[in-house]
DNA sequence: GCCAACGTTGGC
DNA sequence: GCCAACGTTGGC
């Protein structure tokens, strides 16, 4: 019997959302220090996620609170390893470099708008703070961002 | 600043 | 294991 599980998972683990609030750490301080270490999360949903991203995988990287747009891209350098900002070993990190600034950035009302992107774990799950982007969804915001 | 939507905690 | 109370996030 075989598994039916594929060898190669790369559609799926290839694009993902971060979200930050600007206040806290924001796209010019990753575009400053050009690579951060996402850590402190503190959710097991987004730990999951932090966990399944593998190296060269893209993430689109949204500002919440004041902006809500998705401002630019980054790319994962160092999949997961202990989050160091704690003690508790339940915590994962993973290290982001900075991949490019969007010409625009892809506001959340023209996310909601779009009729391709109804599904988007970002309009379905708010709270939510690291997410999987389908490639369907992740280029329609890349064309939205030129 | 408010509040909806979650997620977590702790008493039972 | 249930659920009320509480805390947090993030959009408005």
């Amino acid at each position: 019997m075989s598994t039916l599980k594929p060898k190669t998972m790369k559609k799926d683990k290839c694009y993902w959302l971060v979200k930050s609030d600007p206040e806290s750490y924001s796209w010019s301080d990753l575009l400053k220090d050009k690579s951060t270490n996402w850590d402190g999360v503190r959710n097991y949903q987004a730990r999951n996620n932090l966990r399944a991203m593998k190296k060269g995988a893209q993430v689109l990287f949204y500002h919440s609170q004041t902006d809500k747009a998705v401002m630019g891209l980054a790319k994962v350098s160092e999949e997961s390893f202990s989050d160091q900002t704690t003690n508790d070993e339940r915590w994962l990190a993973v290290k982001l470099d900075v991949k490019n600034t969007f010409k625009k950035p892809v506001t959340l009302e023209l996310i909601k708008s779009n009729k391709k992107l109804t599904n988007i774990a970002l309009i379905k799950q708010s709270r939510l703070s690291v997410m999987p982007v389908t490639k369907d969804d992740f280029d329609e915001i890349l064309r939205l961002a030129q």
